[in-house]
DNA sequence: GCCGTTTTCGGCCCGACTGTTTTCAGTCG
């Protein structure tokens, strides 16, 4: 088992003691291992192999026994005990709003219900209303959840959620009164892919604002309406919160609402710690003073801390490092000066090689390379060996043309295909300017198969970047199963810098690998992948994972100079 | 179930909103 599938085994014996009605304080320390475990950026066998499970924080004596026997037999007694206890097919009742564990066991122990379409077929019938709590409102509240459950898609990817957030928060500065209006919540964290979209405002007066959101052209229904919170459902089925502080205090508010949960929780405790209280709303302390802040900046300060960037608010160790202050030094947009994977006419994109090279100039840049798909990806109109000399001559033209101002290399998005070879022949790959190889087809092979066909790829000595190493595709496709402890390792070995895709739909590597690979000093790129001018643009996505992942810039190329660059190349050829 | 610059036992973040209640429980973030 791994990292992810140990965090569902204990979310869903978290889930399962919650409506066992067990002490809040035990379902919260397994969910908290399941977090952990989602993010260590290391296999949990490692850990298991070397004695060493209780490293992991909120393991200890119980859990880490747990994890033992799960790794040990693929079991787990207290699991196959619990679900004999509780039903499992009651989790499915959790996904609806507004129903949590208290009323998922009130509907089984009071109703018999043991599922979701008997929860529908319960409330349709007019036979929850009558339970201890509940009424006809609430009732119809689960009704109305349930049906909201099929128009709800799955988590939004994070260019289109900034892209729908962009749109709400002009209109939303243009009220009267508001000061300030910014996205927070997920979005503002740039994490890859984003549940609810959350947006917070500095306004004195909030009842005319909470007006206009909703009664939204857009606003299919209101989920909660209040002075300082409101949220609705949009028509495309996603859930927008908004919330409003005045402006002196829209520090608190922005604060709290970029969240993380985990990262507040942790914030809070520290706050515990001074005889301080934080909420949204203010800093209090022992004697009830209140403290207000306008600028987020003041809150970490008033706590005793440097500025923790959003992107960095995971409790994955930040507060840690900036009570040390030993936060990392991050990554910004404009350190990018290169980009080694796009797409032109020659293979499946809509712009020239001259297009691209103009565009990428425009953007600082000192260096790009050509990296058309190659033969075998079919649908992609993939260049022959032929072609590539055809392409050359269309590269070396441009380059004359523009000159110094931008370097053209010419290079190729290798496939690599299910046997683990590539679909150029080593003499031709000798002759390109940069190799970029990945995966796109056979995925799904398994975990020792697909790794070994990685490794063999990453061994080449012709091949300088892996595209997209996992090849998933948010939201929903999982990339290749791929032991990553060897993937890296062998990286690290052959000096091979492995790709942060920049696509929203791809940002792969993926934060938690990424922070291993910078930890390892192994090499990175962030490229845009793009097929269009525009796309280039995409850059921004990928340097949030970076940032998110406490990457190094140091061993990302794209922060090199061109001579650093190039005699990189040169000592690979 | 975890954890310790006030603790190996007794804590474990804080507030808004809703609906069912006449003061609060449940859910959510």
């Amino acid at each position: 088992m791994n990292n992810v599938e140990l965090a569902d085994v204990f979310e869903r014996i978290a889930s399962l003691l919650d409506i066992k009605g067990e002490v809040v304080y035990k379902t919260l320390a397994y969910r908290r291992v399941a977090e952990n475990l989602r993010s260590l950026p290391s296999d949990v066998n490692i850990y298991w192999q070397e004695n060493r499970l209780d490293e992991i924080p909120g393991v200890g004596k119980a859990i880490s026994e747990k994890i033992d026997e799960l790794l040990r037999t693929g079991n787990l007694g207290f699991l196959e005990r619990l679900e004999q206890e509780v039903p499992p097919s009651l989790l499915e009742m959790l996904q609806v709003p507004d129903v949590g564990p208290r009323k998922v066991a009130l509907f089984w122990k009071q109703a018999g219900v043991k599922t979701l379409a008997e929860l529908e077929a319960a409330a349709r019938n007019e036979k929850l209303r009558n339970l201890p709590g509940m009424g006809e409102k609430s009732e119809a509240r689960i009704i109305a959840g349930i049906e909201a459950l099929s128009r709800r898609s799955h988590r939004m990817l994070l260019g289109n959620a900034w892209i729908i957030a962009d749109s709400l928060l002009i209109d939303l500065r243009k009220q009267p009164g508001v000061v300030r209006a910014e996205a927070a919540g997920s979005l503002r964290r740039w994490k890859s892919t984003i549940g609810d979209l959350d947006l917070v405002a500095g306004c004195a007066n909030p009842l005319p604002v909470m007006e206009w959101f909703t009664h939204h052209p857009d606003c299919h229904r209101i989920l909660a309406s209040g002075e300082n919170k409101s949220s609705i459902e949009l028509n495309n089925g996603i859930n927008v919160q908004l919330w409003i502080q005045p402006p002196e205090r829209f520090g608190t508010l922005l604060q709290f609402v970029t969240g993380s949960k985990e990262h507040n929780v942790h914030l809070r405790e520290l706050a515990q710690k001074q005889n301080l209280s934080l909420s949204e709303q203010a800093i209090v302390d022992a004697s009830g003073k209140e403290f207000v802040f306008s600028h987020e900046e003041d809150v970490y300060k008033a706590l005793g801390l440097p500025y923790i960037i959003p992107e960095l608010r995971e409790d994955r160790g930040e507060i840690q490092a900036a009570q040390e202050n030993r936060l990392p030094n991050l990554l910004k947009l404009e350190d990018i000066r290169s980009d080694f994977h796009m797409h032109t006419t020659w293979s499946d994109a809509a712009n020239s090689v001259k297009e691209m090279a103009l565009a990428a100039r425009e953007l600082g840049y000192h260096t790009i390379a050509i990296t058309d798909h190659t033969s075998g990806l079919g649908i992609a109109g993939g260049l022959t060996v032929e072609g590539l000399v055809e392409q050359r001559k269309d590269i070396d033209a441009v380059q004359k043309e523009l000159g110094d101002s931008i370097l053209i290399l010419q290079g190729a998005e290798v496939e690599i295909k299910a046997d683990g070879s590539l679909d150029y022949p080593d003499d031709v790959l000798s002759k390109m300017d940069i190799v970029v190889a990945s995966l796109h087809t056979s995925l799904r092979q398994p975990r020792e198969r697909i790794t070994e066909r990685l490794v063999n790829v990453i061994r080449n000595p012709h091949v300088d970047i892996i595209g997209h190493p996992s090849g998933r595709l948010l939201p929903n496709r999982e990339g290749a199963d791929l032991d990553y402890d060897v993937i890296l390792k062998e990286a690290r070995k052959a000096g091979i810098v492995l790709e942060i895709n920049a696509s929203y739909s791809r940002l792969d590597l993926d934060e938690v690998h990424a922070r291993l690979a910078s930890e390892m000093g192994i090499l990175l790129a962030i490229d845009a992948d793009a097929h269009t001018i525009d796309q280039l643009q995409l850059m921004a996505f990928g340097v949030s994972v970076a940032r998110r992942a406490w990457v190094n810039p140091e061993l990302i190329i794209n922060t090199w100079n061109r001579e650093k660059l190039l005699s990189w190349l040169a000592s690979r050829r």
